[in-house]
DNA sequence: CAAAGATACATAGAATTACGATGTATTGCA
DNA sequence: TGCAATACATCGTAATTCTATGTATCTTTG
């Protein structure tokens, strides 16, 4: 639905969130959650997805618990220490980023009911 | 100051939205009031700006007047009525991407003095 | 019960966009 | 006089997401 360099940025921010407040979630269930909770405005695609979930793994921000249900197999993600401040971060950087967007283009508070 | 990445997908709007405050503008002057109004938060470098400039008059979105400023030539960008109806929408689509962003990480509203 | 759609993982190459580096030149100021 | 600021420009690089493709299982429905 958006131009999608408008999600550059935001992806790994918006696991890390998730993950924060699911103790552990598989790659499609956080696909999922992200359509709902925009309302299938973004649709988070796997040839993003599944490579930033590699990234986080990579870079110590998340451990994995590989899963088998029935044949098929299923990776969970939590965050690791590491992972919540890298958390805390992006999700400020985020914070000030919004907040200074919007007093460039001078946008009036879109009031948000969380 | 922000990762480069957050950025994408702005820069057109921005310069979209201040030429439709403006009337007219220059490049370094563009880049100098956006630096302004985010606190210099936000730097537009030269690298980025100048072929956006060259895109949005390829696609017709504004015009150019060259001005020769003693010896230094200056060109000034207005939007075209088409440039008018893009600003409206890439406006509108950030303005749309701003509150879902904000909602899929449960952002409070963020007031803002514009 | 077969087919279609949903679940669930994965990767490789393409597309987009901003930046860094570099270049040229004039103007203002300490 | 020399450095910073003004003012334009281009080229190649980097970063990130997507499209396309692949594999396989499970569930629902006509």
């Amino acid at each position: 639905m958006y131009s999608k360099e408008l999600l550059k940025g935001t992806l790994t921010a918006i696991i890390l969130k998730l993950l924060a407040e699911h103790d552990r979630m598989y790659g499609y269930q956080i696909a999922q959650k992200v359509k709902k909770l925009s309302d299938n405005k973004i649709l988070i695609k796997e040839g993003s997805l599944y490579p930033a979930l590699h990234k986080l793994k990579e870079d110590g921000l998340v451990s994995i618990e590989t899963v088998n249900i029935g044949k098929r197999i299923r990776r969970y993600y939590s965050l690791t220490p590491k992972g919540e401040i890298a958390k805390n971060d992006k999700i400020s950087e985020i914070e000030d980023f919004l907040a200074t967007i919007m007093k460039v283009l001078s946008f009036k508070p879109l009031i948000q009911f969380a």
